[in-house]
DNA sequence: CGCGTCATTGATGTGCATCAAGTGGTGTGG
DNA sequence: CCACACCACTTGATGCACATCAATGACGCG
């Protein structure tokens, strides 16, 4: 929440943003179908959000960590289009969103972050369909874990260690994978000695072979 | 634009996006990297959006047709991550962003209805997700034969007849499959009986057969 | 310890991609 | 007006990446 806000604006903010809510590993923070009223950010943990068809196919569209917004979807029609679930017991702010519409009318740096908030996940949205529309198994996997370092390297954490708080299946189903693919995706990356794999444990060893991998693999390997 | 605005406020609008701006049949309205400074509602003709990789491949992220609006993918980073490509000749109004955001802070409904629009592009990528994510070909073509139609109708069109306005390989794009698979796959659905094609000429003979292929294929035909 | 969940690996199958040939509609210039 | 070129489209033959089916192995928890 950068320039343009003095200490008395930032004040109402921060009481917009006081309620915080705990959701326990496997909960949900909210669901399909149900009434809109807040938008969530996340503080501690790890969510997926996703979509699912009347048949039972489902779609994971998101992993949110700490600072990331859910619930963007439930402002077009008043309620909530996709589930929220958190992969390990989490906390959320809560952010009542027609206060957060009327402070955002008096604070403009405040309208401008949520628009940038929202088309954010526009342009997030538009890659994981260039993602799904284009890419091959190995290409999948490669940015999907270039991505998680990056936005865990911007939280502090090491740029090549990271623990996968989601399963292999939640993965597949994030990249249009079966999970036995994903698996089988994690070994070859592993003989060609790019990453180390321990369980949900992983240990990235040649950074340029995965982004070569990513940025056009018709250069070969 | 519906309640709660007045008739001075519904002027102040009207001024707003009273610029318009003509792009000839396979111009580009915006352009990946391209300053951003308006967002675009559609009056006539047909776009398609996209995205590209630096190694060339690229995806249609979306068909726009009157009264949806482009651009929404500038405001974060104030420059374009995509290109809007006209189909056919076409009219926009231009709608300067920054000028939209302050009448948005003085007109709630229109602050509103700004929140929507980004919403439900949201929504509508999910959706695009789960086709992308989960879907076999038919289903892909059925579900975007249905959504066509759909939004084709409420412009007073008819519900079973169209002309497509893109190529089997812009379909193919945004679908994820190639040109000759989408092919495949429409003279399947007219062996079935399900559609005439004759070109980009489309009638659709039995909606009922293609809504069941997208609503879970479970059922067998 | 024993059970459930998650993950790995192998064998086999299939849906779509790829490669290739041919058709039909459209526009252009002789 | 017709010949030609070009482009979008269709259709067939073949190949491959990933799905599916199945068995086994590794943790973690009551």
């Amino acid at each position: 929440m950068p320039v343009g806000i003095d200490s008395s604006q930032m004040q109402r903010i921060e009481e917009l943003v006081a309620t915080r809510r705990k959701v326990k590993r496997g909960g949900a923070l909210f669901q399909n179908g149900e009434q809109f009223a807040a938008l969530y950010a996340v503080r501690t943990g790890v969510f997926k959000t996703c979509v699912a068809t009347e048949d039972g196919r489902y779609q994971v569209t998101g992993f949110q960590m700490a600072g990331e917004i859910m619930g963007l979807d439930g402002i077009v029609h008043s309620h909530h289009t996709c589930d929220a679930i958190a992969l390990e017991n989490a906390e959320v702010c809560v952010i009542p969103f027609e206060q957060l519409a009327e402070l955002s009318r008096e604070i403009s740096a405040l309208q401008t972050h949520i628009h940038q908030v929202m088309s954010r996940e526009i342009v997030r949205e538009h890659g994981v369909m260039l993602l799904l529309g284009s890419m091959r198994a190995e290409e999948r996997l490669a940015a999907f874990l270039l991505n998680l370092t990056q936005r865990l390297h911007a939280r502090g954490f090491s740029a090549s260690e990271l623990v996968l708080r989601m399963t292999r299946e939640e993965i597949g189903s994030y990249l249009g994978l079966k999970l036995e693919t994903v698996s089988r995706t994690f070994s070859k990356f592993v003989e060609e000695g790019w990453v180390q794999v321990k369980q949900r444990h992983i240990r990235i060893l040649d950074m340029v072979a995965l982004q070569n991998l990513v940025n056009g693999s018709r250069f070969g390997s």
